[in-house]
DNA sequence: CAGCAGGTATGACGATCATCGTACCTTCGT
DNA sequence: ACGAAGGTACGATGATCGTCATACCTGCTG
C-alpha cells in the first residue's frame, strides 16, 4: 500500500471513476467489471483494473465469463483515511449517458 | 485545482516530499527552494516546483537569486480536505542525511 | 570587478504509460 | 455443438514524464 502507487493509480480519470463509483455505494457491494461506463476498449479496461488491483485499491473475483470488483474500503480507510471521500466528492464533468454513439460493450467494427 | 493533476503531481516521491515537509510546518512559513534535500539536480528541482505550482499546491516567489515556496494550505484544505494529513502521515524511508556522497548543491563534475 | 551560488529555459534521452488490435479462453444460452 | 459475450495475454504505438547537461540570468560578496 504505497502512496506513490496509489496516487499514480488515481491520476487517471477512468480509474478514479471506478473507485469513486465503488466508494459511493454505501453497501460496499461487488460490481460487475462491465458495469462501468468507461470510454475505453476492453483491453484497456482490463489494464485499468490491474493497476487498481496492484495499487491495493480493489479486489477482483473471476467468475469464468464475467468478473467482479470490490473496493478494499477497510484497508484504504485504515491506511489512507479520507482518501475515498475526496474521490466521491470530486465534481464529475457529465455523469449522464454518453450522447455520441449509444454505447455497446466493444463496438463499431466498421467492416468485419 | 483538478484532482487528476493533483494526484499526478503527488505521484512523484520528490514532489510528495516537498509538500509533506511544507505541510508538516504548522506555521505555514515560506521555505527556500534550496532547503529541500532532494536527490535530483537543479534543473529537475525547478521542474518539480513547476509541476507543484501548476497543480495549485504551492506558490513561488522570486527573490532575484534565491526563491521561496509556500504551501497553499487554505485552498488545499478547502477543496481537498484531509489530503495534506495523508502526506504528513506517510512513512518516509529514511529521513536522516544521505550517506553516499556528502551532499553539495549541484556537485560532482567529474572532470570538467 | 570577478566569481560564485541559486534558478530558469531549452533540448535531449530513456523509461513509463494509456490506448488499442488481435488472438485466445471461459461460460451461458440457444 | 455452436456462437455470443465478457476477460485476459501479448505486442505495438504514440504520448508523457523524470532526469540531466548546458547555457544563461540575477544578486551577493570577497
Amino acid at each position: 500500500m504505497d502512496l506513490g502507487t496509489v496516487f499514480a493509480a488515481l491520476a487517471d480519470a477512468s480509474r478514479r471513476r471506478v473507485v469513486a463509483e465503488l466508494a459511493a455505494d454505501p453497501g460496499g457491494r461487488e460490481r460487475a467489471c462491465g458495469s462501468f461506463d468507461l470510454p475505453v476498449k476492453k483491453a484497456t479496461r482490463t489494464h485499468h483494473f490491474r493497476v487498481l488491483r496492484d495499487a491495493g485499491l480493489i479486489t477482483q473475483r473471476d467468475h469464468g465469463n464475467g468478473s467482479t470488483v470490490a473496493l478494499r474500503r477497510d484497508d484504504i480507510e485504515r491506511h489512507l483515511p479520507g482518501l475515498l471521500a475526496l474521490l466521491v466528492a470530486e465534481p464529475r464533468p457529465a455523469t449522464g449517458p454518453r450522447d455520441g454513439a449509444p454505447h455497446s460493450t466493444d463496438p463499431a467494427p466498421t467492416a468485419p
